[in-house]
RNA sequence: UGGCCUAUGGUGUAACUGGCAACACGUCUGGUUUUGGUCCAGAAGAGUCUAGGUUCGAGCCCUAGUAGGCCAACCA
């Protein structure tokens, strides 16, 4: 009856572990804090998907606030495409916030912390103060505005609000130690004054809380219990808790709860950037199209490449939460969205590179309207008709003249079925003065039960319509192209990332809505894109089917084919006798004989010179010195003249706690 | 010359200190199949970064080292 501990990250553990120490459930509560100065990507979404699925698994609010405390900036626009995304990836914040409505009182909580001698304004140049920041291994020093009386730091500070300086003549700064070893403790600024509209707050403020004071503060005013990030704001939690526990030491009997930061690893993807601004230069250099380019790793370029809100959520479920850095395969994005489309997606015929079939001894004017399903994987999409005629489009690559057997596509004089349709035979081909085949001719045959091994997708010659089709390839072609610091990401610039090609289509699709998926079988999910219009229609390729055919035959072997042969190779007997010596304590009895005998076996293989350096192995390495002792124990036995060294070891192994050790040693 | 963080199969994440290190992706077999898809069955792949230590017992605890990441914006 036991019930199956279900796995934890580390913030789950941290939240149970809280919530066994006092806190009650219904003070639970989250936040995704995003800065509407561009769009969400797909690592955004991990965040999201943390807090937000938090919120989901403790049945507890989520609040979603804009960090605008720079106008700068931020726009509304940023603010409308965020609330948009994370509405369509099927989540729904408690509150909408924003930090900008907390100035007020950000300003009354700072007013008192001048008064309490923690904070001062400073009237320095930005370089002034950053050089007497000093740097990560050298302390600060102490600026000449330090030590201002808190009436003179009222004053100029009610002054920097009431507009009456200029942009950088004054900042106000916490007090806390110019040589903390943390350099975001040295005195970080509050306040910088900044005469620009802001795009909530207008013309009311000119002084702008920075990022340190506001976050934190947002969090304790919304009464969040967990504020989650990413891993690079760890150095800031002292800071965090430093201005919190000020605050809450003025505010406890309203606010009660102080929030406790904790960050966690971004989510990174192979061979794509995350970063906002190089995205932003992709973009601005039209290298896509715009944010919503199928291939961008935005929410909105996935969206529109054909990704479903599901398939996406899936994938950051499969990502998991940890600290440490990683660099997720993209396959497994892929995996996620065939996995749902699978399921969903609607099975359709489209030939995307067209090879003419003329069925000869098929009616020539006859249409048949064939059945078939829409989706084996669920019967209740139901069954749809599609045209059947004299003459029919197949793939090119479906086709050789001449093949061996791994080949079950057409060839000449073999059979091959047509999807939903008849078997067909291909007789001769027809090709132009250049040699290019240009028809296939066949016959078909009415028994459709025959058993053949290949079944292709076909259209209709007459009806098939026609349709843009985009296919999309990685946007980079390095595995990391941000990491390199010598080359920029632009080198790395995949130039056939975008592929554009006709595409011709059963007549089905000729009223496909905009945003539609369906699987175009044996080739991959599509769906079609907003520049669809009357009379034409545009389909993005989401993702490829999985295909072992192109895999069988590709000739270079994958990375992982490469190090699974180096692995093998390697595998020296003295490697296998580690191996086996590393559980072999541990194992039960039964199975500890069966691997003796194995180590007895291995000692063939093992000369005196691989054998000696394992005499070193440390103490703590039980299992490998009995495994080590039991093959030496073999080759004495097969003429091995004892040593010094080998006295040594067996003299040190008869001396150790584990009686298997023991017992071998003294069998030698 | 500092501070903080991290280290488990190719990748990502687990493992309540105790039983041959689990799950997913990927890879490879085989089966089913009117998609070379799906599905099903199976396999290979990890000395848990290194060296010491504590313990009857360490992936987990301690010490030291190594490697990688983050930190010097009036950005968030």
């Amino acid at each position: 009856m036991s019930e199956e501990i279900k796995s934890l990250n580390f913030i789950e553990h941290i939240i149970e572990e809280d919530l066994k120490n006092g806190l009650d459930r219904s003070q639970l509560k989250f936040r995704f804090p995003p800065e509407p100065n561009g769009y969400l990507h797909i690592g955004h979404t991990k965040a999201i998907g943390i807090s937000f699925g938090l919120g989901e698994t403790y049945n507890a609010p989520v609040n979603l606030r804009f960090d605008d405390t720079n106008p700068a900036k931020e726009e509304q626009e940023y603010v409308d495409a965020i609330k948009r995304d994370i509405e369509w990836l099927g989540y729904k914040w408690a509150e909408e916030c924003y930090s900008s409505d907390y100035f007020q009182q950000l300003y009354d909580w700072a007013v008192q912390m001048i008064k309490d001698g923690l904070a001062y304004v400073d009237s320095q140049s930005s370089e002034a103060i950053a050089e007497q920041k000093g740097t990560p291994t050298e302390p600060g020093i102490n600026g000449p505005f330090r030590d201002r009386s808190v009436e003179e730091n009222l004053d100029l500070f009610s002054r920097m609000k009431d507009g009456e300086f200029d942009a950088g003549a004054h900042v106000l700064r916490a007090k806390i130690d110019m040589t903390h070893p943390n350099m975001l403790m040295r005195d970080p600024i509050m306040y910088r004054i900044l005469h620009a509209a802001h795009h909530r707050t207008g013309e009311d403020w000119c002084i702008y809380p920075m990022y340190d004071w506001t976050h934190g503060e947002s969090d304790y005013l919304e009464q969040i219990s967990h504020s989650l990030c990413s891993l690079e704001f760890k150095p800031h939690r002292p800071l965090y808790n430093w201005f919190r526990d000020h605050v809450h030491s003025y505010s406890k009997d309203n606010l009660p709860l102080p929030p406790k930061q904790r960050e966690f690893a971004r989510l990174n993807l192979s061979y794509t950037i995350m970063s906002k601004r190089k995205l932003l230069l992709l973009v601005e250099e039209g290298i896509v199209s715009g944010w919503d380019d199928p291939r961008m790793p935005t929410i909105s370029g996935l969206r529109r490449r054909g990704y479903t809100p599901n398939s996406i959520r899936e994938f950051i479920d499969r990502v998991g939460v940890a600290k440490r850095e990683n660099i997720i395969d993209v396959a497994l994005l892929e995996f996620s969205v065939r996995e749902d489309l699978n399921k969903t997606a609607n099975r359709v015929m489209g030939v995307l590179d067209p090879l003419k079939l003329v069925i000869t001894n098929y009616p020539e004017d006859k249409v048949e309207w064939l059945d078939t399903e829409n989706n084996p994987e669920n019967p209740k999409a139901g069954n749809r008709k599609i045209p059947f005629t004299r003459e029919v489009f197949i793939e090119r690559e479906d086709f050789r003249e001449e093949a061996n057997r791994k080949f079950f596509r057409l060839k000449l004089g073999g059979e091959v079925r047509l999807k939903s349709a008849y078997i067909v035979k291909a007789e001769s081909v027809v090709k132009n003065e250049s040699g290019d085949i240009i028809e296939v001719h066949c016959t078909y045959s009415e028994d459709k039960e025959k058993r053949v091994k290949g079944t292709l997708h076909w259209v209709s010659v007459p009806h098939a319509i026609t349709a843009e089709i985009r296919e999309y390839d990685r946007l980079f072609l390095d595995e990391a192209p941000d990491a390199d610091k010598n080359k920029d990401f632009i080198e790395f610039i995949n130039p056939n990332s975008l592929q554009v090609k006709t595409g011709y289509l059963e007549p089905s699709l000729a009223d496909a809505k905009v945003g539609a998926h369906f699987q175009f079988q044996r080739i991959g999910y599509f769906n079609v894109d907003p520049d669809t219009k009357e009379g034409k229609l545009v389909f993005n390729k989401t993702v490829g089917l999985r295909d072992g055919w192109t895999k069988q035959n590709d000739t270079k072997p994958t990375v992982e084919a490469k190090a699974h042969a180096q692995k093998q190779q390697q595998k020296s007997p003295v490697s296998l006798l580690q191996q086996f010596g590393k559980k072999y304590p541990n194992l039960p009895e039964e199975k500890r004989l069966k691997v003796r005998e194995e180590l007895v076996n291995l000692a063939a293989q093992v000369s005196y010179e691989d054998l000696e350096p394992l005499f070193g192995t440390a103490v703590k390495k039980v299992g490998t010195r009995i495994a080590t002792m039991i093959v030496l124990a073999e080759l004495i036995k097969n003429g091995l003249a004892k040593n010094e060294a080998i006295n040594t070891f067996i003299k040190k192994a008869l001396e150790d706690k584990n009686h298997l050790l023991v017992e071998e040693a003294s069998a030698v």
